[in-house]
DNA sequence: CCAAAAGTGTTCATGCTACACCCATGA
DNA sequence: TCATGGGTGTAGCATGAACACTTTTGG
């Protein structure tokens, strides 16, 4: 118990939640689990846990991404905070919600099977618990925001990448089609682009060339939106 | 006590914290209040409250600015949870933070005297409790996100106002001057503005002419910045 | 008649949009 | 040789930036 100077004031359950987003080269997705306890057992959320009095409210989402992912050092930003009076079945909590943006692929099928996770497209979502389906909605509202004045796709791309997969990046985060030569054009006039000499092959005759994200001229990145 | 399907779980001190902004024609400010009790009796701060438990946190929030303005239907959207640790040196305590617009005019020098509070320009801010000046410092940011994409300067003016008093609000707002004939003629494409048939002769020899705010064309607003 | 703010228009540069042609290569 | 995705360039248009002149009227 801490020294309460605050005496006669109610304290209230609160809980982090975590909207990972992640994308397979085609699609935007959010890693959801089904929840091990009630209420709502067994239904799919997003992952969550109560914050302890020891830790902020950023370390509990620390905290919690790194249990069931196993990293650390994720892109993780606060989303929006929750407290709709019966948003929750159990009892009356709080929740503080984070969106993490992470490279699909280092999470692996084994953990999915550990912890009783998936992927699920955020074009076609389950039946979320609680309030979650808003959560994820937030979530991509937010990640669309972003996109437009920080360099973040690239926090969801393998480490290199073409500037196809980064094309269709774009396009799933804005859900609009964009223009291959407008957008490659525009990308690589940012300057935050550095061309490998190595090419993919596998998904061309002609093979296309890999990029790296080039994080020293990162400072000021303003993309405005990427239109048609 | 409600029914507690999450035992052994702890409880957190939850308040909201409303950062007031208003505009009184030339300068921004925020309106800030004497602390009334310990710890930091008497310092400033913004205006707050602990979170009951019947009561969301947007209602937290709409409850603690009514009683310190008696205004509602006030635009309030949420800006950020503040959750460190050792922020309030009285108890661990998180805050949910809110930013207000208002008419700084509806807000008279009586009710600032009964209350201890007092408008302070942003530029000039006093030595704040806790972490009360990042809460400040945030809410000025958004000011700024949100006035690229919705009309709430309008929020700010009076109900009929001049075009350079609105060119004023958006150089307090970015802090940059701008060009008075690319602003004017702006403002006016955008199709938000409805001219009056009424002059303010206060400030110059000629007149300007009132406008005021056409709501119902507010659909798609799009100002991007304003520069120059 | 002059100072001070208001109202309006033109030019130039930049950036976005739309669109077409050639390249490399595995099958 | 041809189908497929990759790479690049150009012309037109819209938007923003820079800038100057006229209007009104109280003093």
């Amino acid at each position: 118990m801490d020294l309460n100077k605050y005496e006669g004031e109610q304290k209230i359950l609160v809980s982090v939640d975590c909207i990972i987003l992640g994308f397979d080269g085609e699609q935007l997705k959010a890693l959801l689990v089904r929840r091990g306890f009630d209420p709502e057992k067994s239904g799919w959320s997003v992952m969550g846990g109560f914050i302890r009095s020891e830790e902020s409210a950023d370390e509990a989402a620390n905290r919690v991404l790194h249990q069931l992912t196993g990293m650390r050092n994720v892109y993780l930003e606060q989303l929006y905070t929750f407290s709709d009076l019966n948003r929750d079945s159990g009892a009356r909590v709080i929740s503080i919600t984070y969106f993490a943006l992470i490279h699909i692929t280092n999470y692996s099928e084994q953990l999915q099977e550990e912890h009783e996770t998936k992927w699920f497209s955020l074009d076609n979502l389950p039946s979320l618990i609680f309030d979650h389906k808003e959560m994820v909605l937030k979530a991509h509202a937010r990640l669309r925001e972003r996109a437009a004045t920080h360099a973040l796709g690239f926090e969801l791309l393998p480490q290199k990448f073409t500037l196809s997969q980064l094309k269709c990046l774009y396009e799933a985060i804005y859900g609009t089609p964009l223009d291959r030569r407008n957008f490659t054009k525009k990308m690589r006039s940012l300057g935050i682009l550095k061309k490998l000499n190595e090419k993919e092959t596998a998904s061309s005759r002609k093979g296309a060339f890999y990029y790296v994200f080039n994080k020293s001229r990162n400072g000021n990145f303003q993309a405005g939106r990427f239109k048609t």
